[in-house]
DNA sequence: TTAGCTGCAAAGAGTTTGCAGCCTG
DNA sequence: CAGGCTGCAAACTCTTTGCAGCTAA
């Protein structure tokens, strides 16, 4: 069972894995974490880097890339790829919280999903293919959405 | 059931459906896609051009890209990402033929299953969360191997 | 004080595009 | 012969890196 952590609880033990490993916490580094726990998931960093510089302006692409990889490296981020170019990071409370997404491929709208059963067949998967040790699953469903200001449905019109 | 097309086979499908669309098969076009059925799936586009200059040296990185594209448009191919940077693609018989894959975080190695179980599931979980239709669906299981020569158990000693 | 960090700009990787000439239908 | 296709190089997008100056511990 995952418990619900605060922002600041995650901040804080984002600092603490920063400490332990020799690393320092700046003010950048704040902003950026958490901002990026404050908002959605499946973010990009270009919209991350938006909402940055509107408490600090001058800070840059570079250091928002170093800090999500910081992210990542120490399991508070996971990195997503859905096809369309960019990666898109979900934050993590820095132990395993895992999930799945559904894909609108007309609006790139974003949804998620977990689902034991299936978690468990893919665990018999493995297991049947060989011998391997399962580091994490990753399920991404692509689908049309019915929603009205869907574009895709007036793909045909439009481009 | 899907039957087992042979390259021939899978070659003048394309060349039918190019017609069909008003499109031209050229000879570099034909190499391209005879040596991508020719080869094994999962396939990028630098190991495919390789392959394809030793045929037609002359074959530039675009033609492939292009080429790629349009099997991609055709349903002949479909484009993998597993977070290597670089797109692969699988040969498809221009029908569904739908598999998943588990990869190796260590030596990179692509391995194929497809469980219909799952497939099954997947539908229920699409149909619980919405009004949606399912274009594709996307399992990925990354993990580690246990073959010797896999480089990530020699991960913490080399760099 | 001294690692480590930042911002900038330049460099890299992968992919796409513009264009003049070529080839297929 | 017309329109699509090719090869080349340049352009583009996303991401990483080098470096001089800055800052947290």
């Amino acid at each position: 069972m995952s418990e619900i952590l605060s922002q600041q609880e995650v901040l804080d033990r984002f600092h603490a894995r920063l400490g332990a490993s020799g690393l320092k916490s700046t003010q950048q580094r704040d902003v950026i974490v958490a901002k990026f726990f404050e908002l959605g998931r499946h973010i990009s960093v270009e919209e991350l880097l938006e909402e940055v510089r509107r408490t600090a302006p001058r800070i840059g692409y570079a250091t928002v890339y170093r800090t999500l990889k910081l992210l990542v490296e120490h399991r508070f981020a996971t990195p997503r790829q859905f096809g369309d170019g960019q990666t898109r990071f979900d934050p993590a409370d820095g132990d395993d919280d895992e999930h799945d997404h559904i894909i609108c491929l007309g609006c790139r709208r974003v949804l998620e999903f977990s689902d034991p059963t299936i978690t468990v067949r893919i665990q018999g998967v493995v297991a049947a293919q060989g011998d391997f040790e399962l580091a994490r699953q990753r399920l991404e469903l692509y689908v049309h959405c019915k929603t009205e200001d869907c574009p895709h449905l007036a793909a045909s019109k439009h481009r």
